[in-house]
DNA sequence: TGTACATCAGTGAACGCGCGTTCACTGATGTAC
DNA sequence: TGTACATCAGTGAACGCGCGTTCACTGATGTAC
């Protein structure tokens, strides 16, 4: 008894946008293993297509994990895009804590909901440039790192944060939700349960909010 | 022209401490290439010996990377270990940020120096259980997570963190500095100078600080 | 104290696997005239 | 509008590689008597 992992025969010999097909059988792949699942042997197979077929649109391996790294950021960025422009408070304070707070909730939650895309979003082909690039930003045009910039900026503006404690503080708030989400799907907080990491999750929030917002 | 990469012949047939051996080589291919270039038949043939006698010490590769995550994590404990009893301050209150800080900043610095190593002790194979387990503590007989819990108690004790704000406190200490080591080694900070990341470390510790010690 | 023998810790050769990648090819598409 | 042909996008078969792992083995060690 065999497994039927074979995708139906196209009717076209030409696929169309294979090149497209082939970056989300690998996103899908990255979803279920990580990176070191993006195997692209496999991803040719579940289109359909014949291994070699991928090297029409790809250089190598390498090229398609760079894509589904692309692929994967911009998934994460349109969750928490979604996030933030939901937000709804009465005065700017407010909204500026709650804009920092859907961002950082959205990020791990993320991570939890999606570790294996999570992990592939953060391979060595990325560095800061890439992370105002256009092709990993969410709906709005914006990447998360350009949200939670908007988000201090507004803390600033609405007076709730010293102007001299904003340089850089993009980058505690950015470890501390993505030290979170790695310590909770793959490291040593990899076993408390869902409602718990959430429960921590705000803790953590909470407390660079106040790191941000002391005098 | 061919690299001579065998081990020189041993004069006893018998190794003595093969177990131990393996695991050394481990760590060092671990070092230079993270968790997935902890090949088992590349580890005997650093030590000069067939590949299968690895299976006399070890149930397969996953068991020989294990043994490889824990001496990862001891190693850690031990550079952390050093800074925190290192630390010389007048009164507790300034002993407690100082803890705090030598604990943080070995941690990044750590994480910076080995990359692969680093990564290596945070395979999937750890759990809060191990994070306090003495095979993965420094000299001291203290790991890294029970040296911050340990800082923040003196927090309290020193009267400079509200008691209220103590539950959970060490997620947000951890989170950073382990967001910020990953960000710094494989993730979009990558391509900081050190300089540049050795400086953002020490903010992003005072504003955790900030965090904990605001009324 | 010397020998017989069980046990332990290694060897050497081989396996199957799935991968990435290359080769020479062929079917489909679109453009020039 | 119809045909010739270059180009594009796929196929099929095969490769070499290094890995983890297993098999039957042998040399070294230590213990019983």
């Amino acid at each position: 008894m065999t497994v039927d992992t074979a995708a139906p025969p196209r009717e076209n010999y030409h696929h169309g946008d294979l090149r497209h097909a082939l970056v989300l059988a690998g996103v899908e792949l990255a979803r279920e293993g990580g990176p070191e699942a993006v195997v692209l042997r496999e991803a040719t197979r579940r289109v359909g297509v014949s291994p070699n077929a991928a090297y029409r649109h790809f250089a190598d391996r390498e090229a398609l994990l760079a894509a589904v790294c692309d692929a994967a950021q911009a998934e994460l960025a349109a969750a928490i895009d979604e996030s933030y422009w939901a937000v709804r408070e009465p005065d700017a304070a407010a909204t500026a804590r709650a804009h920092l707070r859907a961002v950082g909730t959205r990020y791990v939650a993320f991570a939890l909901d999606n570790p294996g895309l999570f992990r592939t979003a953060f391979i060595a082909s990325s560095d800061l440039e890439r992370a105002t690039s256009p092709e990993r930003a969410g709906p709005s045009g914006l990447t998360p790192f350009q949200l939670v910039t908007a988000a201090l900026d507004e803390f600033v503006a609405s007076e709730i944060m010293p102007v001299s404690r904003r340089p850089n503080a993009e980058f505690l708030a950015w470890s501390s939700v993505h030290g979170l989400s790695m310590l909770l799907i793959d490291g040593p907080l990899r076993a408390l349960p869902r409602a718990a990491a959430d429960a921590v999750t705000q803790q953590v929030i909470d407390m660079a909010e106040a790191g941000f917002t002391a005098p």
